[in-house]
RNA sequence: CGGAGUGUGGUGUAACGGCUAACAUGCCUGCUUUGGGAGCAGGUGACUCCGGGUUCGAAUCCCGGCACUCCGACCA
């Protein structure tokens, strides 16, 4: 994409309503703009880093046997008084609404209920089982205090995914087997490192859950590490006796030390809970009916892009790994109109995702620019480069960069 | 939901209760310039968040809203 088409600009200060870095650094650089407190639009640039995320995390889920579905975002009050989740003293986020005739409506905030409603329709033997299905929406939660930007809003994108199995040991497999699929998620997002699988208590479903706490400053909770080599952690909420003693563990808490990290996801065992409100069963070898056992699995892309800024800046900007990047290159043309142009429509044709500065603009500007953008390689196409045998290229990671040949640079990129 | 802070051109800031609300940046014109937001000249752009009140006079003081940010509570 041509920079001179994009209608976004930079700003030179960041904003003076936004204090967390993601929000700072993804408005300053035209990637968001908010909307209200916990809501942003996401702009050209911001879309493709989104997107990249969500093609990620589909990916992972697809390789994982899971089916992409999409359900709605209006909730039907009577789905919902099932599970006595509907009412307010017992979920106090719902957004609410009415149809003209005054018909009650609710904006989800998650889908088990939805999802348990619609497998009914379709499970009926233990030979449909198991398997999973996810979605990637838009999920609205009417949260007291939104904050830290894109981390915690009130409408948010979500994965959930939904699994339905046998029995217990069916559903055990299927939990473990999801711990290595996030864990390659947060991998192929490049923080993979500081990510750690770990232990809460389970929420209102089961007795324990896990949670993934990726460590970094600008988190709302703190986790003990508990194993280094595992990547396994105990959040400090839930840190007690009777958790120690379910998980054999002995651990001095004088000893650990706490770490500020972010909630990146979260995987539950549901049990049985919501196949019984809405008749989700299925006829065992022997013709008996059972109930189906679900888990759920949330991950959210939006949060993601946001802790994916926190943990990948520097004083100048954003520094986006090569996975997520808007653009893997950023061609900057200094005085070299031509030149630039030929090689944007080689790196093009070779399927390289390119944003190619071609405004008229001072080299400063461009490269101030460059870097507040954060895209992994800069190319620099100008008469200095150009004397010295090609174009300069540099990783925005890194301080330094060569001059290649601009026949070698495909191949350098590629 | 409790507490605190902030609200002034597009953006970032300034202005004792008192001149036509200032400066920088952006944007537009022209010239100049082309490896780190360069320079010169001219121009554009604000019911000072909203509603009341006090006062001869309010961006400024008072009251009531609203919005945003932060701390805390909450977070299936």
């Amino acid at each position: 994409m041509k920079q001179s088409q994009l209608f976004t600009k930079t700003r030179k200060e960041a904003p003076k309503d936004e204090v967390s870095k993601n929000a700072q650094l993804l408005t300053q650089a035209g990637f968001v703009v908010k909307e209200i407190a916990g809501a942003y639009n996401y702009l050209p640039l911001g879309l493709r880093v989104l997107n990249k995320i969500s093609n990620i995390i589909r990916d992972e889920m697809n390789k994982a046997g899971s089916q992409e579905i999409f359900m709605t975002a209006l909730q039907d009050k009577e789905t919902w008084e099932k599970t006595g989740r509907w009412s307010d003293d017992v979920v106090d986020n719902w957004f609410k609404t009415q149809l003209k005739n005054g018909t009650e409506l609710g904006l989800g905030f998650t889908h088990e209920e939805v999802i348990a409603k619609i497998m009914s329709n379709f499970v009926s033997s233990y030979k449909d089982l198991p398997f999973s299905a996810y979605q990637i929406q838009t999920k609205f939660r009417n949260e007291s205090r939104a904050k830290s930007g894109l981390m915690r809003g009130r409408e948010f994108f979500m994965k959930d995914l939904y699994s339905f199995c046998k029995d217990e040991n069916e559903h055990n497999d299927f939990y473990e087997k999801m711990k290595d699929v996030y864990m390659n998620v947060f991998n192929r997002l490049g923080m993979g490192e500081k990510t750690y699988i770990t232990i809460s208590s389970g929420g209102s479903f089961s007795k324990y859950s896990y949670e993934f706490q990726t460590l970094s400053e600008a988190g709302e909770d703190i986790v003990y590490i508990v194993d280094e080599d595992k990547k396994i952690a105990i959040n400090k909420e839930d840190f007690n006796d009777e958790i120690l003693k379910d998980f054999n563990l002995s651990l001095d808490k004088n000893k650990l030390e706490g770490h500020r990290s972010i909630e990146v996801g979260d995987i539950y065992t549901l049990g049985y809970r919501f196949s019984e409100a809405f008749n989700l069963t299925f006829k065992d070898e022997e013709g008996k009916e059972k109930p189906v056992f679900m888990g759920s699995y949330g991950m959210s892309p939006s949060r993601l892009m946001g802790a994916v800024v926190e943990l990948n800046s520097d004083e100048k900007g954003i520094i986006w790994p090569e996975t997520v990047a808007p653009f893997k290159v950023h061609l900057l043309s200094l005085g070299a109109e031509k030149q630039a142009e030929e090689i944007y429509n080689q790196l093009q044709e070779n399927g390289i995702e390119v944003l190619f500065d071609d405004r008229d603009k001072k080299a400063g500007e461009k490269f101030a620019d460059s870097d507040l953008i954060g895209i992994p390689y800069r190319v620099v196409v100008s008469e200095k480069s150009l004397s010295q045998g090609g174009v300069e290229l540099k990783k925005r990671a890194e301080n330094d960069g060569k001059i290649v040949s601009i026949n070698d640079l495909v191949g350098l990129l590629k």
